[in-house]
DNA sequence: CGTGGCCCCTGTGGGC
DNA sequence: TGCCCACAGGGGCCAC
């Protein structure tokens, strides 16, 4: 995602933006405030320099300092439409089509010709950039400064492709929680969600229930290894697309069909050929191998094989 | 402080 | 065909 936005806005001036509903800005906007200060946090009058990320939210870096944090949630999209029929897909990518009506922020991108400033940006309209999003749990962050966007990520973990078992033995070591939970606490590890979470702990082979504390070292570093493999993997193969999700150029993610337990629950594991559990663990859908990921000190007696409903997978 | 529960939203697919 | 329920890549806030 970063790179193909990266790759669409690096270099543009935003020319206009528009923000078509105010309950996507966090922190939430007041009322009194106005188009000036919402333009100003949208990064309109400055030129691109740079597309970062910052666990699972971009951030969209102008010369100027400002900043924007973008977070697609759970349907999220961030398009490019290009001017002039090349729109978002259009090439060898996807065909995502612009969902009008879930628009609810877009930024006119303009050819940086080196004139700035004085209020009016000369050179042609690129293209737009537009925030769509049907269930708005995605959101923008206006970033002031480069310490605003320090702050945003001292307050998350170590990121997901760098993370070592150490890190995770040092944050999780005392903690009585399961381990699928904590993995996805943004503010211990940044950058898993519920898909990785269960594809590397059924890699690892660890149960998604254990308790942290129960966890050993060995064990933090495989969990560790395979976050990193996982996610590795995945970004390779341009991520998961389970419905939504597609990159700024429309394109869709081959990943999913490469899941070897989440969304598989009641189909048979692929290493084993056991039926996989599927069961609610830290609020969400939790699918795992009650083989491969058995649980040896007991999580408590009975509790081993898991799973309570099976459901069928996709 | 650490944890679990609940809520926020809309769309979709399955069962009846 | 249509209605209702359950569920979905996320996270913030609250009570305990």
């Amino acid at each position: 995602m970063r790179r193909s936005v990266a790759g669409r806005v690096v270099g543009c001036v935003v020319g206009a933006a528009e923000l078509a509903r105010r309950d996507i800005v966090r922190p939430r906007l007041a009322v009194w405030v106005g188009r000036a200060e919402i333009e100003r946090g949208l990064l309109v009058g400055a030129r691109i320099a740079a597309v970062e990320r910052v666990g699972k939210q971009l951030i969209i870096v102008a010369e100027d300092g400002r900043g924007l944090g973008v977070h697609l949630g759970m349907t999220g999209q961030l398009l490019f439409d290009a001017a002039g029929g090349g729109a978002a897909g259009g090439g060898a990518g996807g065909v995502a089509r612009v969902d009008r009506k879930h628009t609810h922020a877009r930024w006119t991108m303009v050819r940086d010709d080196g004139v700035r400033g004085a209020g009016s940006v000369k050179g042609g309209v690129v293209g737009e950039m537009v925030f769509c999003d049907p269930r708005r749990f995605g959101k923008l962050r206006p970033l002031g400064d480069a310490a605003a966007r320090a702050e945003l990520a001292a307050r998350l973990g170590p990121d997901a492709l760098a993370v070592t078992g150490e890190q995770l033995h040092a944050a999780l070591a005392k903690s009585q929680r399961a381990i699928k939970g904590a993995l996805l606490d943004q503010r211990v590890l940044a950058g898993v969600g519920n898909i990785y979470a269960d594809e590397a702990l059924f890699a690892a082979g660890v149960n998604p229930r254990r308790l942290c504390v129960r966890l050993r070292r060995g064990e933090y570093d495989a969990i560790a290894a395979e976050v990193v493999a996982v996610m590795t993997a995945a970004i390779s193969a341009g991520g998961s697309t389970l419905r939504d999700y597609v990159d700024a150029d429309g394109k869709a993610g081959e990943f999913a069909a490469r899941h070897r337990v989440y969304g598989r629950g009641g189909l048979a594991c692929v290493v084993c050929g056991g039926t996989l559990n599927a069961g609610v663990v830290g609020q969400r859908t939790t699918v795992w191998c009650g083989v491969c990921q058995r649980v040896r000190g007991g999580v408590r007696a009975g509790e081993q094989g898991g799973g309570r409903k099976l459901r069928m997978g996709e």
